[in-house]
RNA sequence: GCGCCCGUAGCUCAGAUGGAUAGAGCGCAUGCCUCCGGAGCAUGAGGUCACAGGUUCGAAUCCUGUCGGGCGCACCA
């Protein structure tokens, strides 16, 4: 790599003016005049060498050998930048590596193969899942899939509670709309769940027992009613989940904490670190040893333990699992449990910062710039399959995906059901489909396009040279996505990379510029600017792919598949 | 009251480890292409980076405070 010859030069005249292991920073201009690679690193040593950066650079600059650093120029700028320009040949050579390393370009290995769990969604099974269950969806399986790419062994995975308060006020709203439905003349539970999914549930329930539990009202009974909703919902949130192209290696209960002893442990455990004290007739743990903002109960005066407990001894499990990385993925409305909850494992001799939490802010749905707020059938906020039905799953996810995750998310249905380039999928998507449109019209299979085969020293023009620059970036892209657990910086590069090839492939157009069209008459030219189409389309599709988002040959004029509004 | 997140162009948002005149898309203006009241292309205008201090050769970025918005502060889960 170009990089690497640089990065090499500027050690060794470094070390020869008396540096020892400088820290070295490349950098792509942001202004092409400034060359194809710029340093800061004069800049970053002017306090070190007590010397003006712009004679620091100066110096480097004169003392640099060009030839061993592979650049044609050097110069220095502004306050004391290196800009260096590549030979045309270092620059379009990784058209080459794109085209030899194909689906697994942008891929690394930083991870070393280490195991990391990625835990999201974790919904309980009271309903179906919503928009804020969907941008965790979208964004636990893009980081999860962010760490595979950098070389990290992934491990995904959903946690739910299948019994509880909340699962017996289900039971119960359940029960109540299955009575109504059979003629009795009962109330809700205060506080059940309102929303015309537990009528499904409540249908479902008299379809497999009939009358059995108009009058029913011991606890088997409702112990019954409460397995056949989870089982429906759950069954259902599978639906939804499945449909939107996420799946899990496994799905844990919070009940086989208690199964399994775990939960147990976990208290023998904290009492033996001499934190556990008793006030009120309550169990406390000394959290605020470890930074949390007040102490925490464990077991209630009533002798139950508090949901901080099974979560402590959720992740002690998945510790023992031999998860030292675990990065849970969670609505920012969950932010208060992050300090008791490391609190507690510090308690226990994890590390400060286990597990990390990726939190998200809330999503909201505007369409002619007013507010879309409620669906009868969860009877609250829009359900997720409610959104991608009428946007699709492409649009649904890189939505979700393309803001980052601590920033409220204005979701435009405007945008999202426009066809056009306004659509930021539907660009990026667009300018996939165009690069293989060119093949086709060449009547050339694109798969036949190999590493090798073209002069890419060809590739002079301006445009050529940006767009070559910016396919280069692709792995480093990747690699900070990954290290910030933040999809969205795919996202913008990959528009970004889309505008690049829309402009190139634009220049071209033969009716205005047919010297830079691509099949331009030129064989050898032609052939150099197919090799840069094709490696535009396989970063193109790594980066939708790696997004769970289609990268299409053609664009399809569709109109969304007109679904039944849920009323 | 305390804690976490956010405040960048008319709108929606990028700006990793502090660095060169603060960027993109939409919208707007002008020009071009086109069979088209559609789609596309090019160029341009538009900013006290919420505010005030501080650190530094250099701050949208780091520190302190203020203001505004969201969320959370149970012996609920």
């Amino acid at each position: 790599m170009a990089h690497d010859a640089i990065r090499d030069a500027l050690a060794v005249v470094l070390r020869d003016m008396g540096v020892q292991s400088p820290e070295i920073q490349l950098e792509r201009p942001r202004d092409p005049t400034h060359g194809d690679v710029a340093t800061n690193v004069a800049l970053s040593l002017a306090r070190q060498l007590k010397r003006p950066p712009r004679e620091i650079a100066e110096e480097i600059a004169k003392r640099l050998d060009p030839v061993a650093a592979g650049v044609e120029a050097i110069d220095v700028a502004g306050p004391g930048f290196l800009n260096f320009r590549l030979n045309p040949g270092a620059v379009a050579s990784v058209v080459d590596q794109i085209l030899g390393a194909n689906e697994s370009y942008g891929s690394g290995d930083v991870g070393h193969g280490r195991r990391v769990m990625v835990e999201f969604v974790s919904a309980n099974p009271t309903g179906p899942l919503h928009l804020g269950h969907g941008r965790q969806a979208a964004l636990g399986d893009a980081i999860a899939a962010l760490l595979t790419w950098t070389g990290w062994a992934v491990h995904r995975e959903y946690y739910y509670n299948d019994s509880g308060r909340q699962m017996e006020l289900l039971a119960e709203s359940v029960r109540a709309r299955y009575r109504q439905a059979l003629g009795k003349d009962v109330e809700m539970p205060a506080e059940g769940y309102q929303g015309e999914y537990v009528k499904d549930v409540a249908d479902s329930l008299q379809g497999s027992v009939n009358d059995r539990y108009l009058d029913d009202d011991t606890s088997e009974a409702l112990d019954s009613v409460r397995t056949h909703a989870v089982a429906m919902l759950r069954a259902e949130q599978d639906r939804d989940l499945n449909d939107f192209r996420v799946y899990f290696d496994e799905y844990f209960l919070e009940s086989s904490l208690y199964d399994q002893g775990l939960v147990d442990d976990t208290i023998r455990a904290l009492g033996d670190t001499g934190l556990v004290y008793e006030l009120d007739g309550a169990t406390w743990l000394r959290t605020t040893e470890f930074g949390d903002q007040k102490d925490r109960v464990m077991v209630r005066s009533n002798g139950h333990p508090t949901y901080f407990l099974p979560d402590i001894a959720y992740h002690m499990s998945k510790w023992g699992r031999g998860f030292e990385r675990v990065i849970n993925v969670q609505g920012a409305d969950h932010h208060g449990t992050v300090d008791r909850v490391r609190a507690g494992l510090q308690a226990l001799g994890r590390p400060p910062g286990y597990p990390e939490y990726v939190l998200h802010q809330m999503v909201r749905v505007e369409k002619d710039g007013e507010e879309v707020k409620f669906s009868k059938r969860a009877g609250s906020g829009m359900t997720l399959r409610e959104l991608y039905e009428q946007v699709g799953v492409d649009v649904t996810r890189y939505f979700f995906q393309m803001r980052k995750p601590d920033a409220h998310l204005l979701f435009d249905l405007d945008v999202a059901l426009d066809h056009s380039d306004k659509n930021p999928v539907y660009k990026v998507q667009y300018a996939h489909a165009r690069m293989c449109s060119i093949f086709g019209k060449a009547e050339i299979d694109l798969e036949a396009i190999a590493a090798g085969q073209a002069d890419l020293t060809l590739l002079t023009h301006d445009l050529e040279r940006e767009l070559v620059k910016q396919l280069g970036e692709f792995p480093a892209t990747i690699e900070r996505a990954a290290e910030h657990t933040s999809p969205h910086m795919l996202c913008d590069y990959l528009e970004q990379t889309a505008g690049a090839a829309n402009s190139w492939y634009h220049a071209g157009n033969p009716s205005r510029n047919p010297e830079l069209a691509v099949l331009v008459s030129d064989p050898a030219v032609r052939t150099a600017r197919l090799a840069l189409a094709r490696a535009v389309q396989i970063v193109l599709r790594n980066g939708l792919t790696l997004l769970g988002i289609e990268a299409p040959r053609r664009m399809i004029r569709e109109v969304p598949d007109d679904h039944e509004p849920e009323q």
